[in-house]
DNA sequence: TCAAAGTCGGTGACTTAGTCACAATATGAT
DNA sequence: ATCATATTGTGACTAAGTCACCGACTTTGA
């Protein structure tokens, strides 16, 4: 729970009070679905701490990560839904261990007439997600997967030229494939750019990638 | 110019004197540019007729429709450049001559602020524009091009089994290329399904299309 | 009315990416 | 050690995009 003095990210000191009353105190694990496509959407998240994957899943099960929503942001999906009483298109995955509280449309719609600080929020994230969305939409439509898998993988490069993931990983924050991935990472290897172990990638020709980055955008 | 009697769609009256008092009246013909990639934005549209269509260009010279904006709907693009001070990163384009009032981001804010209405209504604009927008990635993304073609050549259906548009038109509006649908399209052809005249698409056998269609999605 | 320029559609050869069906190997738990 | 699972490797195939043409039709202007 949340102390009277403490406040929840991204809301002023009165909206802090009426959703600490009002509200439901969540937790859910690492891992755990929150929303997922065709569903109706009820609740309207506000997180102390955690974060939420948001993609979407095609049949065959390839995935394309949207965007992730953390303490003082708001699931602008869930905005949607609320607003607009469609269901999700997409799916929300616990991807750090969550707390938080959920509230109703009726509180959601109190705090919107209320609170100036939370509709700016809620319309800064809307601006942020919808360029950030356009983005990602450029990338998987016009950007050659080459270009940009060396892009995430210098992005994930924790400075020592060590990448700790699976293919399987990268393969669906790109929205590709893993056999697709391995493919291209097997490459690469051949030429010496990299050297893979299970769960794990060196880098050993930074540069090298980086021209393979660039070739078809700056990142 | 505008009546003092008459409102700008989407403005309550109140608003729509100070648009009309304080904004520029513009005009702009048929496949004018109205925004592009890269360029900074500084002045927020209200359109009283026309329309504007917004997509994302290739290099290659690809492009794919992300939404279309009329009198009484705001360009989402448009306001999160303004509100994020960054460039457009796609192009809008004249769809229908249009008419309207232009304002500097002053205004914009004053607006914002002062009119709930206003607030209210790119709001809702952000809202629907990002559930459309998530479904123009989920259908370029994991969605056969063969399956949206049949969906897209059903909608233009003029009731009549004719669809007036050229190859290049389905390309744009699809995000894909001319060679590709001529190829689909072709092949429909062999197969009695359509008939092909320059700029005329004659819809023979509507129910195999529309399987075709469903093959990999409701529309 | 004729020719040039522009638009529209057709085609082959090639590359990139995704799908399907497996096999092989590594890891961790019991 | 053995089994289940996770991870990676591979071949064969299909779908889609790119490049470089060509030819046929339309419009326009001299």
């Amino acid at each position: 729970m949340i102390e009277d003095n403490d406040q929840i990210p991204g809301l002023d000191a009165k909206a802090s009070k009426l959703v600490a009353s009002k509200g439901i105190f969540i937790t859910a694990p690492k891992g755990a679905k929150v929303f997922e496509p065709g569903k109706k959407c009820e609740l309207f998240y506000l997180l102390t701490c955690g974060s939420i994957r948001v993609q979407i899943v095609a049949e065959s099960g390839r995935e394309i990560v949207l965007y992730r929503v953390g303490p003082g942001a708001a699931c602008v999906m869930t905005v949607s839904c609320l607003l607009g009483h469609s269901p999700y298109s997409g799916e929300g995955i616990v991807e750090q261990p969550l707390e938080g509280y959920a509230i109703g449309f009726p509180l959601f719609q109190e705090l919107m007439s209320s609170s100036q600080g939370f509709r700016d929020s809620i319309l800064g994230d809307y601006s942020e997600r919808f360029i950030e969305l356009v983005e990602v939409l450029e990338d998987v439509a016009f950007r050659p997967l080459e270009s940009r898998l060396a892009a995430r993988l210098l992005q994930l490069d924790n400075g020592f030229g060590i990448v700790p993931c699976t293919h399987q990983f990268l393969a669906t924050d790109l929205g590709s494939a893993r056999e697709v991935i391995s493919r291209l990472l097997k490459r690469w290897e051949d030429r010496g750019l990299i050297a893979l172990e299970r769960g794990k990638i060196n880098i050993l020709l930074k540069n090298s990638l980086t021209n393979y980055k660039d070739h078809s955008r700056p990142g």
